[in-house]
DNA sequence: CATTTTACCTAACACTGTTAGCAAATGTAA
DNA sequence: TTACATTTGCTAACAGTGTTAGGTAAAATG
């Protein structure tokens, strides 16, 4: 019976070659340069058969959104578990958010439709539900300790995502305009105040 | 001689009609439904005509991209004139900047690539630089009469910036999850960090 | 062995932006 | 008025796009 494994094994293998051939022109050539028919010519098979592996263009892209929601998540987690000071781990998480940003350009362009047509992203709610969690927390430490008890944690996580994805879109917007070290000065600005205002 | 006069005439109203149309269709069915082919039977011409009032698609977006920017630098600028004290006057900026994108919702999309393929932007510096004039003038004033002297105007210009398009990005990506309100106080908030972090 | 399922392909549909080439109308000059 | 030149507008095509209907041949199943 190892047959219908077999059979699996292989369909298994031509998502993954679709998604493979999907990634290498996306990051060689950019979202807008991939088509079905460019996929099915890569993957010397016909293009119906990428119908087969997923229901259509969109679900393809969808691929990519969550596996960026969760590296994000992933990342932010591994971030904030470098110190225990609330303060620090809102400062690691911006970093570790912005280098996400930076180190999967492509990923966060999708995720959020930048410059692009995004696509439904809304079936990623675990893995947006975990991001906001990680960085809520230390935003709710940081208000108990300071002397602004009645700042509400849920708005203060909005703004702080805001800023850090303002900088990014114009960073991406501008190209290279602008240089990193710049760009870095001022999220490290922005950021440090949104923790001094938290007080 | 009039009749050369006359021609011209209703050459450019042709041209109205072309933009007038694509308006319509952007504002009733968003970005994405508009195509050469439908403005073209929608003006009861064909395809060719379009060509020869815009050199491509892409022409015709960056008109109405332009159209916003010079929008927006009224705005802003009306804002400013409100008051004199700069503080307040960032508190105007940014409001305005606000109700505009929300007034302008599908300019807004365009001008920054927001969820669909943006045009090339970079003629548009004319009007940018307004923008960013108005905006740096307060800041440099609230820097200077507070109490850290050293702050670089252009990067918390930078900043300002991004907090606004970094809210109304996610406001706009979220659809009507969050209400108005709970969006305009992570404004007020953040702005009024803003404000306090230059002294 | 017969039947059903699976895998896969060709060819089409309905769109998109863009352009070559032609025909008719109009303007200009001899 | 006639001859030429310009403008105006069209049809039809090219080269793409996502998507799907329908058919064939191979493989698995009863």
């Amino acid at each position: 019976m190892g047959i219908s494994e077999r059979r699996l094994r292989e369909k298994e293998k031509l998502r993954s070659a679709i998604l493979g051939t999907a990634w290498r022109m996306v990051t060689d050539e950019g979202w807008q340069s991939l088509s079905i028919r460019r996929i099915a010519d890569a993957i010397e098979y016909s293009v119906p058969v990428i119908y087969d592996h997923f229901e259509n263009k969109e679900a393809i892209l969808f691929e990519f959104a969550k596996e960026g929601f969760q590296l994000l998540a992933k990342k932010i987690e591994e971030a904030k578990a470098k110190t225990k000071d609330p303060a620090e781990q809102l400062r690691l998480i911006a970093y570790a958010y912005w280098d996400f940003a930076a180190r999967y350009k492509e990923h966060y362009k999708l995720m959020y439709g930048l410059g692009m047509q995004g696509c439904e992203v809304e079936k990623c709610l675990p893995e947006k539900t975990t991001f906001r969690k990680l960085v809520i927390e230390p935003i709710t430490e940081l208000i108990e300790k300071g002397n602004n008890p009645k700042a509400n944690p849920c708005l203060k996580y909005y703004t702080f995502w805001s800023i850090l994805h303002g900088l990014i879109s114009i960073k991406n917007m501008r190209g290279n305009a602008v240089s990193d070290e710049i760009n870095k000065m001022v999220m490290d600005d922005a950021i440090a105040g949104f923790v001094k205002n938290l007080n």
